[in-house]
DNA sequence: AAACGGATGGGCT
DNA sequence: GCCCATCCGTTTG
């Protein structure tokens, strides 16, 4: 289980510290874990932030304290779950846009009618629909509780302690505004990425 | 393999 | 009224 403090780093380390981590829900029907892949870094001063443009309804709890979830609407039908980062008022997080299923697949699969495995949670939308996250996650702690997120080393069985892995960082996925900036990191060679890894 | 458009609703100019 | 931090089925090369 990460602490308060893994969140409170600055938000590009702390979306380079995601990868490889577990984001794990206990919900009424059974528990779900994917490894964290694919993230985003949103920041204070990014057009492409929610935030920028200050505090309003939506965004209320991106302006939360570190390691609180961002559950908002995309699209009018999918929803988005981010981990926010800096200290309470400044409103900056991190996406979670892939995971590779880890325990509970049945469950993922039923969540997302389909057996496919690769299209589980290979994307924003994918993932909250298999882990069972809405929109009531908005703005619930992480530090405790059935949504939480677990360290690198909590299935060496499976993967091993994960040390030092290979990340690598391209343009945002989806956004219009800022997209040059290399704010988007994936676990190097990963298949259960929401898209390709752009090379420089 | 890539490109396209429809679904669908809230936020913002 | 237009713009989305998306996904999926269908069409096209």
């Amino acid at each position: 289980m990460l602490e308060k403090t893994f969140y409170s780093h600055p938000t590009i380390a702390v979306a380079r510290a995601l990868i490889g981590t577990f984001l794990l829900h206990d919900s009424t029907v059974g528990r779900a874990v994917g490894r964290i892949v694919e993230t985003e870094a949103y920041l204070a001063d990014d057009p492409a932030c929610h935030a920028y443009r200050g505090p309003t309804k939506r965004n209320a709890s991106m302006f939360g304290p570190a390691g609180t979830a961002y559950v908002y609407l995309i699209y009018g039908m999918y929803h988005c779950f981010n981990v926010v980062t800096a200290p309470a008022g400044v409103g900056e997080a991190v996406l979670i846009r892939a995971l590779e299923p880890v325990s509970g697949v049945a469950l993922m699969a039923a969540r997302r009618r389909t057996n496919k495995t690769s299209a589980l949670c290979s994307g924003p939308g994918k993932l909250v629909q298999a882990l069972g996250i809405t929109q009531e996650h908005d703005g619930v702690k992480l530090a405790r509780g059935p949504l939480r997120i677990l360290s690198r080393a909590s299935f060496p069985e499976l993967f091993g302690c994960q040390r030092r892995l290979r990340i690598n960082a391209s343009p945002r996925i989806g956004i219009s505004d800022a997209r040059h900036l290399p704010l988007r990191f994936t676990l190097a060679g990963n298949r259960f990425l929401s898209r390709p890894e752009e090379t420089l």
